[in-house]
DNA sequence: CTGTTAGCGCCTTCAG
DNA sequence: CTGAAGGCGCTAACAG
């Protein structure tokens, strides 16, 4: 199938040299004339040799590659993580072996242990809303290959990991519909098992807690809910809303279709916030105001602090949390 | 770092039995006992051994990679390609070593070369539009990687590709704007070097051919121009346009906004037709009608088509040209 | 400055 | 059924 590939002993053959000097010529090492560092790597132009990266790991036990792991791409969200952390690891010369969860526990477990089998340098994930059980990871960390979760966090894993200020976030949502006169205010939850789930939740407790508002369970919707138009329809039957905070810009947008097909003005009788910024948020109509979270600022430090592990053999824990910000658009007074 | 990863031959010792025996039975070899394979499996799970990935494709000379390399994963479009991908090279055991080129020639070099140092088993790729030169997919081919290219043809490559039929799906676009009774229909052109971009305006122009309309140069707008507002309405200033056929569904949208600024009925007065149905073709109002493309097909039928000249040792050129599928919402009469 | 030797972890003959 | 020997492509340590 391949041509045969030209290999250093190749080279050195054409020489009459052996193969050590080859290595030294093609790799800037210090004792080796000039004349004959400048033919070797002429030659290896001419020949198209290619080194075999393969090789070079087996002796040097480094691959230059880190292992992603994250749920999906569907989510503008993650796009943005992976140019984040594109952005530093193409400068620092590795490559990114990626795979996708689909939020599935057994992929997230498979990929965990392709990463080890590959000897990647590192693995950056974002745990998926499937894995309660989190053995992999303890796997990676127990096998000593640097782990830097993303976006989501896990308590039980001691490892690094960099995430955004959910809380405040969802805080900042609320008091913004607060101060912009909403008295009762729906919140549309995400999926359990995820970490920002529950924290954008307490976002929303403080806040209603903040400005004296009585936390009522009935006020509470699960996006994900199979019956989420009928219910949301009750929910409206029965109180007045006249704000809502989602977990996501997608159950916002669900949201407020509901509220147009039952003839409720946005943003005049209820103001609705989204989360995450989604292109969408931009497209639809009112457009959508959202909390926006720096998700390549979120894949660029994630990076950057994997990087320090394993250049420096750094082991201490380097967390990090980044801040939120509120856009205003159109669908909030 | 790395807590010291147990090999065969620690295994060995343990068991006093040698290497060869280990390897035998860790991979399935006929000429085993069936207790000692049992104990030397039992053994390897209890010592967290873990098959050196980088040897044995240092023996076998096959690394279970195939390289993907894409634009980026904004749109969409990418995405589903990229669940299509997976969803065969997820089954068949192999992983991705996914590169975003940004459509940089730059890139996409240094990813080709990664690509074939890491000596990946075969590579997936969707050129960027930024790419003239081509020198580093020949390098691919010359070096005897199976190579199939994704999305865009470059006819000066001799090897496999999967595409959509995009005149084909243009030609059907027109054909129903004329049908609902356009009679002037503008089109907005995509980047120049890619070959989508030029199908999808040869099959509008075939489109106005067939209806008997004149090809009016000035009814073609890129839609990329940085005066793009201007020049629409300079165009609605001039000519009674009908109809609206795009190059992508963002186009459109930025078409519709002009239109809905000057006070213009959708599609009462102008149909829109977008292509490539992204996520935001739902949500924007009115819900654009589109061209969509079997993104989901393109990429399984690319990895199939890969997998097939892998395994196979199979190097006859197998292109397919999969069909597209008129969308019909709320932008068209 | 360059050659020699040994070995990274694994697999594949070839013997026995 | 199992052991011994050799090698995949490359680098590092030690001589010279």
């Amino acid at each position: 199938m391949h041509k045969k590939r030209v290999s250093i002993r190749d080279l050195a053959k054409v020489l009459g040299v052996t193969p050590s000097t080859i290595s030294r010529a093609l790799n800037g090492h210090e004792s080796i004339s000039v004349s004959r560092r400048d033919q070797i790597v002429q030659l290896a132009k001419e020949l198209g040799y290619r080194p075999n990266q393969i090789a070079k790991s087996m002796v040097s036990n480094k691959t230059f590659t880190i292992g992603l792991l994250l749920p999906e791409f569907t989510h503008n969200y993650f796009n943005n993580i992976l140019a984040g952390i594109e952005s530093v690891s193409f400068q620092k010369g590795y490559q990114l072996f990626i795979c996708t969860s689909d939020e599935l526990k057994e992929k997230e477990e498979k990929s965990c242990m392709a990463f080890l089998n590959t000897r990647v340098d590192g693995v950056l994930a974002a745990v998926g809303n499937d894995s309660d059980d989190l053995s992999h990871f303890e796997t990676v960390i127990e096998d000593g290959t640097p782990l830097v979760l993303l976006d989501r966090i896990c308590e039980d894993l001691n490892t690094s990991y960099v995430v955004t200020d959910d809380f405040q976030g969802s805080l900042d949502a609320v008091q913004y519909l607060v101060q912009t006169g909403c008295k009762q205010i729906l919140h549309i939850k995400g999926p359990e098992y995820i970490s920002t789930s529950f924290n954008r939740y307490l976002g929303y407790v403080e806040g209603l807690k903040k400005n004296n508002i009585p936390l009522e369970e009935n006020l509470i919707l699960m996006g994900e809910d199979e019956q989420f138009e009928k219910k949301l329809n009750q929910i409206f039957d029965e109180f007045e809303v006249d704000g809502i905070f989602a977990f996501s810009d997608y159950y916002a947008y669900d949201a407020i279709k509901v509220l147009q097909k039952r003839g409720i003005g946005i943003p005049d009788e209820v103001s609705v916030i989204g989360y995450a910024d989604e292109p969408i948020a931009q497209y639809i109509s009112p457009q959508l105001s959202t909390v926006k979270q720096p998700a390549f600022e979120i894949g660029k430090h994630a990076a950057e602090i994997l990087f320090k592990m394993i250049e420096e053999k750094n082991t201490t824990i380097m967390s990090k949390q980044l801040e939120t910000t509120l856009v205003i658009r159109e669908s909030t007074r």
